[in-house]
DNA sequence: ACAGGATATTCAATCGTTTTAATGTAATTG
DNA sequence: CAATTACATTAAAACGATTGAATATCCTGT
């Protein structure tokens, strides 16, 4: 009967190879698949493993990476986490590193520039072996991440094309999602179509513009422009609502008549509603609503909100993906993420907030 | 000139000693501020630091955990993050740990229990020094915390009471909040209130309950139990929605008039006004309804959800100081986490849900 | 019979810190 | 003045793994 340590304070290498009669280095070696564990006898790792069961070996992640320079962490740094929209984005990224030997080391910087430094100075000390940026609103970033090119660290921004800063990106395909938003409007018979668009400084914005402007030039549909309004550029992702809320109600004063609007996001949309509401007017019998992005809360709203989905666990998973691609190719010769954006296809989803006009 | 390498390779403890001419001893109390730096002389201390800033030197995180004993980092572990009731519990334990050493590491089980299980292991393995524990809707955990108890992990579980079980919760005062939902209705004159209870399994559902029953005596009124439901036991945060949206039509075809409704939650509250709409009743006007949690949909839904709110960010840094506590004292002597509970108060956020009865 | 490859295992150095115990002074005290 | 105490610094032993080089044995073909 083997003797079995009565003390649980700490099991290490050293007692799973007195155990098994082997040497540390050859334990080491099996339990850890290292390429050398191909030339070790079938027999020496079944009682290698044997012994570790026996003794509740668990590796210590220390010593570990101390000597072999590897953290098995990806950093995951999310700009605000309160924003609905990142927290499919993170199942999807949670979902892909599961099934590997990586962990995601999660930190919000609350939207604050000093903050988002600080923790990519955290995930760089605590040597993450890549990095996945979830950027959803809008965030000064500039020349944070170029360091990041030079360290070699692989990098893939998820939410935001930063693709001409020569970093890996993954969106939604943006200016589809605006056309589609059109089409469906059109298709429906709305011919005096209202338009919020986001904030100027997010090149969703610009890009979803653009996609609603090519529908309406290849259908010859008029987007007057006094029917257009933009979101002020503002850091917190709840102000979209409030912008939604008081452009809306700056358009019913204006007397021009809209049969529907295209909101930026799902949240200015949610502030279309009330302020439809607070008008005596009700979506979608007065005004057909379609939002953007199918955020958690779309679904849940009355009316429900037709809305242009983002795929964003995917778009999570994508990212992910294209890191552990490069870390895996680095194994062999020196590799860096293709610095180009991916897009994602956007796709409608039909619920009660649009219909037919009058 | 002081000589600075070129090779931006690494600098360790090593370089600095060199660098400021003392020993990696000396080197290393001073940076790490370790009691014996009381005897290092002030000029000392400030020619290390020149030398360390110079080289731009950072610990390594690993070597110093695994001589120290010491993760520095404090485990998180989330039932479901895409409830919307975690995220700004999770805002209060990061900012509490913010001017902490500590770094919080966080996992999600998206409500799955072995998937918290080993996510537990993995935590565990990575040697946090304490753990919260976010349990926000229906979880069947039985047994998986009490393993930390004698393991002598400083464990501070949110969003359930788990004290009966030894272990330190910390919740929102439910009975409390119950009390004063219905006191709400009944100030603003409504006498038949329907109620939807949350789940069985659920102890927050029984204690909100009690707190309305308690009211309801208090100021002789009748419950009518025809009036009142419960939703069914899911594990899906949203099925309050569906739910909500199922009873609330059950009610309306049983034909017992009711002026005003209390939901189990905010996602239900939704379901309500949800089905509501579907049979031509709006909120307030035809049924004043009053939520629970103030998640942020609550106050972007149309209308806005008069709610009882949960003071979430709070009850997070409540958890995290409770257990950050409990490391301070353990630095001198054995010290557990109280297993008791401590309880939080909510309180009424009124929005446009709620108006007197018709 | 021997070079040389494939198989199987181990030695010993190393990763970058922290910490205990030791060493040396200088000042204080009975 | 010997003994104690406080101050200031350091040598050297961990911490628990990984890994490159070394060792040893067994084939296999010439």
């Amino acid at each position: 009967m083997p003797e079995r340590k009565s003390k649980s304070v700490r099991v290490t290498l050293l007692d799973v190879a007195r155990e098994s009669g082997f040497s540390p280095s050859t334990v080491s070696i099996v339990l850890s698949e290292a390429p050398l564990s191909r030339y070790v006898a079938a027999q020496t790792k079944e009682r290698v493993r044997e012994a570790a069961q026996l003794l509740g070996y668990r590796p210590d992640v220390f010593a570990r990476s101390l000597r072999s320079r590897r953290s098995n962490t990806i950093g995951v740094l999310v700009f605000d986490i309160s924003d609905p929209f990142c927290v499919f984005i993170l199942k999807g990224i949670e979902k892909t590193l599961h099934s590997t030997p990586y962990l995601p080391i999660l930190m919000d910087a609350h939207h604050e520039r000093k903050q988002f430094e600080g923790y990519l100075d955290l995930l760089m000390e605590r040597r993450v072996e890549g990095l996945i940026v979830v950027a959803n609103w809008l965030f000064d970033e500039g020349g944070l991440l170029t360091g990041l090119k030079e360290k070699k660290m692989p990098t893939v921004v998820v939410g935001r094309d930063v693709s001409g800063k020569l970093i890996g990106s993954v969106t939604v395909d943006n200016e589809a999602g605006g056309y589609e938003a059109m089409k469906h409007l059109y298709k429906l018979g709305h011919r005096r179509i209202a338009v919020i668009r986001g904030p100027k400084k997010l090149s969703d914005s610009r890009l979803r513009w653009n996609g609603m402007q090519r529908f309406a030039s290849e259908y010859g549909l008029q987007l007057d422009p006094r029917r257009v309004r933009q979101l002020p550029d503002a850091l917190d992702p709840v102000s979209g609502f409030e912008g939604g809320v008081r452009l809306t109600e700056e358009l019913i004063r204006s007397r021009l008549k809209f049969t529907a609007l295209v909101a930026f996001d799902d949240l200015t949309a949610l502030g279309v509603v009330r302020a439809l509401a607070r008008a005596g007017r009700t979506a979608p019998q007065d005004c057909s609503i379609i939002g953007f992005d199918d955020v958690p809360l779309a679904a849940l709203s009355t009316p429900g909100l037709t809305t242009i989905r983002q795929p964003m666990e995917e778009m999570g998973s994508v990212a992910t993906r294209r890191v552990l691609d490069v870390l895996q190719k680095a194994e062999e010769g020196p590799c860096e993420v293709s610095p180009d954006l991916q897009l994602l296809p956007p796709s409608l989803v039909l619920r009660d907030s649009t219909s037919k006009p009058g």
